[in-house]
DNA sequence: TCCGGCATATTTGTCTGATAACCAGACAAA
DNA sequence: TTTGTCTGGTTATCAGACAAATATGCCGGA
């Protein structure tokens, strides 16, 4: 039997149930190196004694840990850490401050890659489907009213328009992360004082790079967006 | 008490464990519409008659789909539908062979950021790295040997030197994918038909770039890489 | 009628003990 | 050497119970 001596201590948060803190401290230690790829876990037994829990709250860390891909179990044998523990999916990490920049990188590259290809593509319906989003936020704009929802059908629209079903997804996950930042174009104050007329223009710009297949001009004209709408999100914000 | 008329039909895979079966079929069920976000799920004792399982494996299903981010629960309350189902973190779906590209789109994006980044801040340090890494490719190239990790640490020094941790773990993470690819550029096929030597040109390329600050050149440099790599990469495969 | 307090049922969280399925290694037999 | 068997250990599943938090309905008072 081997003995595990670097187990983080036994003191359990009671932040949101004891099978969540528990498998928390199994991914930190995991995470810290505490055991390798391949190499064995303390059994359950082992993990019951140490801190303390049932075995039904062990297994349910277990679980946890089995469903963000940090271990493999097999019957019998026992508990093991992963190949590449975690890497079975990508999560942004902390959402500090001064990260928002870090992600909005992120969406830039993306964002101008989609308009991108949506250039190289060019398919009719698609780019029918573009301008009128881009028509219903010029509308939304004129009548002053809130034009949230067409603009993600706007970049959506764009997402679809490359083909490249990843991208939209990506795109939809880095929105879900920071998800009041695009409403903020749209609030009263934006649109009084233009910066939801500079965002429209900015919109422009990439519909017609797309629709004269001009690939470079789409890609700089939806980095300047989003580069753009990131100031302008900034600005919204007091202190 | 709702009853649920549309719950999948009670026939658990054998495949990897009661538990795995049952949170992919419930998985599948929210997914396809079957909760909408906050909606309740049945309760704990309603699915064990329902599946014909144990308690035991119904919370070890919970758990997995506690930790996917698509239930949240509430002691005395119930099981719930979370806000955004599956957003808490971005997965790669299905790895056919034409998605190949597509995986590539989203990399070639993220790479020429990170040059970008990198040829902007020209922090001495971490182009001394790059610079190491590239002339331990020199020298694996010249002595015949396979440089896949020089290659790797090249490519991660960029990440590195842009100054935004998200796009090195978001490489690391798609280059986890589709793991295999950049170890055949520097198989012996590879090395022996000049195919390695043509992609240390490129790194050439985006070192320059980088040295020389020149954001625009670097991204450029990045993305023709990576493209040639892809093509590289599948003129590897037979058929 | 409306509203706050209270008892009660419901539901998830945790614990305990038991049985079955399975694995790894040791050991004996062919 | 190979094969079969045995044994101890481990995970998977089951069953039942109590604790803790919540939802619900009832009732009295305003």
């Amino acid at each position: 039997m081997y003995h595990h001596p670097d187990l983080p201590h036994p003191h359990l948060p009671r932040s949101q149930g004891l099978g969540d803190g528990l498998a928390r401290q199994l991914a930190e230690w995991i995470s810290g190196g505490g055991a390798g790829p391949g190499e064995r876990l303390p059994t359950e037994k082992q993990l019951v004694e140490r801190f303390g829990v049932s075995r039904a709250v062990v297994r349910e860390a277990i679980a946890r840990l089995k469903a963000d891909g940090f271990v493999e179990t097999r019957q019998g044998a026992g508990a093991f850490v992963a190949a590449r523990p975690g890497q079975g999916s990508f999560k942004l990490g902390s959402m500090a401050d001064d990260d928002l920049n870090h992600v909005f990188d992120l969406r830039a590259a993306v964002e101008a890659k989609a308009a991108e290809l949506a250039a190289r593509r060019r398919l009719p319906e698609d780019i029918a489907a573009i301008r009128a989003a881009y028509q219903a936020m010029q509308q939304a704009l004129q009548s002053g009213q809130a034009g949230a929802e067409a603009d993600d059908a706007f970049h959506a629209a764009i997402a679809v328009a490359s083909g490249n079903p990843h991208l939209g997804r990506f795109l939809d996950y880095l929105a879900g992360q920071f998800s009041a930042s695009r409403a903020l174009t749209w609030s009263a104050d934006a649109i009084a004082d233009g910066r939801a007329a500079a965002s429209q223009a900015e919109h422009a710009a990439i519909l017609l790079a797309i629709e004269a297949g001009d690939t470079a001009a789409a890609a700089i004209a939806a980095t300047r967006h989003v580069e753009n709408a990131t100031r302008r999100a900034k600005e919204n914000t007091p202190c």
